[in-house]
DNA sequence: AATGAATGAGCGTTCATTCAT
DNA sequence: GATGAATGAACGCTCATTCAT
């Protein structure tokens, strides 16, 4: 079975399609996909052309328009095709945590995990859902919701535990959260890549969930 | 006194250039920046036409290339252009902290309410700092060292006053402070608009500085 | 068979191209090549633009750049064919004649002929052969100096066989014919082109052979 | 007295203008088309722009517009302007020769000084007297016209003095005199103008009078 | 007279998209 | 389905010319 059936039921409705979804025809799909994402991911996507993508997938310009819209629609059903992916794995991730800290652990440790995986997708994650003007794409909108609810998730049964202060914004933690792993991860990108993304997990969970500021003995006095 | 002219430093040797510092002449080069950051940010910088920017401006297409090498160095001045002016105010209100942790308050409240106050520049930032790709811009990318240094020394300040924690990772606390800021403002940006940025700051130093955990009892036995 | 075929040779390296050598496709090079070739002789090289020689070849713009890089392209694209084409058939002209006076007087025939079949042709030649400043590309000047080659060998022959004087300056004598004949063609394309410039040969070459000076009697005594 | 000031009956009724013929204000006219002159020998007619002659005559842009009517009455000015310089010391020269092969030898030779003299003039006089298309210029037409004239009249002379035969065809005879003269200087601007162009007057004399064949012993018996 | 900032028409070139084969 | 030649709208940029100062 292959992961990018799914998107099929995007554009059915609005083009021709190769509909055969366990033939050959499907490879095509998606060495293009993979194709473009290498390509925006070195040269942005607007400084991408078309031919680049056909060349680097090994197939005509036209052919491309067979499985895509426009060449918006590639970088939509890469979104919606990677968010379904990556998430599943996310999620796998946090079920297997125990509890709170080991489940947001789990996070970002398979968060950093995938992005340090496919570079391409990073850059590509990156700078598209930075990219203000275009994230009116609903596809990257939804994306970053459906992290921030698997936070949200963690945070509360946490609070529950008893393992994280129940007097938090919420909304607030989840941008720490997120903000905090995104900055890791472009500055990884920024540099030499010389070192290992996941081993910047732990550390940084830690931070999270302690805080830069030392514990205060004057707590237990009061 | 124009705020814009130090910028005739960096382009005065290159081109043909009106100078006249004071003049009315000098309004056009501050017009022009205006009218492009505006458009950028509707646009992003691709999707822009210099006829756009030019409307915006007021002025004919070709009297920006009086003012700009070319469309890269529109973007180019702004950033360089910015930055300082920013960087000024962000290093003032850290003088006036009395500590560390204030200090670190005044840089976010700082950051917040000159972002919330430009809304145009806040959306070019976040867009365009997140182009891995265009990245090499050089100017672009000493923007970031330059927020990371100045919150690097407030860290070892703290360190050094005690309401700071030693045995951290300076690299990754920088990380965890400018990613979560970010991703507040970049909330917002996505958002309605129609929450006060500024109070976002005092929740989330609080939240930098004493993490998400409880503070456990344990510690004290230890 | 289509003589155009062999330029392909030159660009097939460097860019995408419509190859099929005897197909229908072919033709739009010719076409394009011939439309530049009347536009620039009517309007002259900087004063053509694309737009009208796509016009004049019955295509688009953008379909000249599936066949030359770049506007200056077209013409060295011109030049290394023509010059190919005319060339041999001036060396064959050249080849059939019994001795060196009869070589220079097919030599000469055949260039006012060719000159005078394809006006066109004529015109840019003239023209861009005189351009000091783009003479830099290489083909045009390459082609000046093989019919320069031309004409040392038929003299050396000449001198040789006795029928041309020994005590010359080869260089100037290439520069008297090369000049001459120039200026023949020169003169008529100035002209209403109402007569037959091939006619201009005979007498021409009889001038270069005898001189302009009446045979001193005086020689004989000497 | 200026050279210049005839250039002022051209123009005087087009065009507001700064008469004043013996004033300082002339030097500007001369210093533009001085200028002007050597861009264009540099860059080419087209390639040059109206902001580099300012600048190279140090004039701002506008102050050419005082002067000439646009870019093209800056050529045609330096070419009526050159023009009736030049012929009046052609004919002069040509005046000093005691017979028709004299004063074809002072004329070439002359032609040759002052082409190898002013190297900008005669890189601009080959390239736009080339131009076919331009040629409609009537300035430009004019000038080869009255080359060929004065070379008429010395040929008309040599034949009633004996010097010259007199079964010739005159117009081809001018034609082969301007072209190798103009080949010769052609040549010399290719080349690394390392050799003395008026030294070759004297062979190029020689050679259009004699002709390039053998003087026939045979012609005496007959 | 002289300036040079400002103009905007115009051009070379690119590239997403189409469609005949 | 697959191709890739062809299209032409669109854009960045240049530069001759103007005109307020």
């Amino acid at each position: 079975m292959n992961e990018y059936s799914f998107i099929f039921q995007i554009n059915r409705a609005t083009r021709r399609f190769p509909i055969r979804i366990k033939g050959k025809t499907n490879d095509k799909h998606h060495r293009i996909l993979e194709a473009a994402v290498k390509v925006f991911a070195e040269k942005g996507f607007f400084q991408s052309t078309i031919s680049q993508i056909a060349k680097e997938a090994g197939v005509a310009d036209g052919t491309i328009y067979l499985y895509f819209k426009n060449k918006d629609d590639i970088l939509t059903q890469f979104f919606s095709y990677k968010t379904k992916l990556v998430f599943d794995r996310f999620k796998e991730a946090v079920e297997e945590g125990p509890n709170a800290i080991e489940k947001l652990r789990n996070l970002i440790r398979k968060h950093l995990e995938e992005f340090q995986r496919d570079r391409n997708m990073a850059v590509v994650y990156q700078t598209e859902t930075h990219q203000i003007t275009r994230m009116a794409e609903y596809q990257i909108k939804k994306m970053s919701k459906k992290y921030l609810d698997i936070v949200s998730e963690i945070v509360e049964q946490g609070q529950q535990e008893g393992s994280i202060r129940r007097s938090l914004y919420l909304g607030l933690v989840k941008r720490l959260i997120l903000g905090s792993v995104d900055e890791v991860i472009n500055t990884w990108l920024h540099s030499k890549k010389n070192y290992d993304l996941i081993s910047m997990a732990d550390p940084l969970v830690e931070l999270i969930i302690e805080g830069l500021g030392k514990k205060r003995e004057t707590d237990h006095s009061s």
